[in-house]
DNA sequence: ATAATAACAGTAAGAGTTACTATTATTAGA
DNA sequence: TCTAATAATAGTAACTCTTACTGTTATTAT
């Protein structure tokens, strides 16, 4: 089998996921560990985050936006894209378990759990447009 | 400004979008359309999908499985996104639109609608492995 | 019929992501 | 602590999905 061993780029890019908010995407996650880093690459980048994911640590979130974003909180919560700006930010709102219950009624596959996106736009970019 | 003009290529796809529940991706559609009208190119199938979304014909699905699928019934209703097979069927529920009034509590941003997917076995994958 | 132009086919290019390869870092054992 | 095994890396190539470009064709209004 195949054994996980330490590296320092994954351990930057764990805790640079772990530290914000902003549920980046790959991309952005490597502009930041590039500030450490300066010859990580991408695929490595890509692979840990992956690898995170795998292993529970983070979650992929997969928007309309091109690029999939992630979060460091690998607990079930909602979030909001913002169709003006791309970004993904959290909604403070229970986990809606009963979700998967309705939609198994009347379906013959299985139900295993749901994504739930809230499209709108971010408290930054409602503001921008209140100003006009 | 831009007035449309017919063409049978569009009418075969918005055609085919809205006699099928398979919910197909661009390349299912391109391989259906190509039946009839063997030099269509796949770039003519794109820009009609996205044409009829914008018309409100249609509905773009984007799902962790690589590629967009598309749905000719425009009226929101839900999906099941198969993580086996990847095809996508309908789930026969309500919308919740009091969701978005949930998320709205406690959110500084604009809600303005969600995209719900449902995430297990369609129908036919979910039989295969009970027979194992 | 004719002129204007939207839509087309075919192809190239773009974005996002994964795969490959030679090199480097980590780790377990002597 | 040194050594051998091998996971992870950097850098790059390749891949998938989608959009953009270009010269030609089809549609439409006059």
């Amino acid at each position: 089998m195949q054994a996980t061993k330490y590296s320092r780029q994954r351990e930057a890019v764990k805790e640079y996921l772990k530290s914000t908010y902003s549920h980046p995407t790959a991309d952005e996650v490597y502009d930041e560990i590039r500030k450490i880093y300066p010859h990580i690459s991408l695929g490595t980048v890509y692979r840990n985050l992956n690898l995170l994911v795998e292993q529970g640590e983070a979650i992929k979130l997969t928007t309309e936006g091109g690029s999939d974003h992630f979060d460091g909180n690998p607990l079930q919560h909602y979030h909001l894209y913002c169709e003006n700006c791309g970004r993904v930010s959290d909604i403070e709102m229970e986990p809606m378990l009963q979700l998967n219950t309705l939609a198994q009624v009347g379906y013959a596959g299985t139900i295993r759990s749901h994504a739930l996106l809230f499209l709108g736009e971010c408290e930054t970019c409602s503001k921008q447009k209140q100003n006009k």
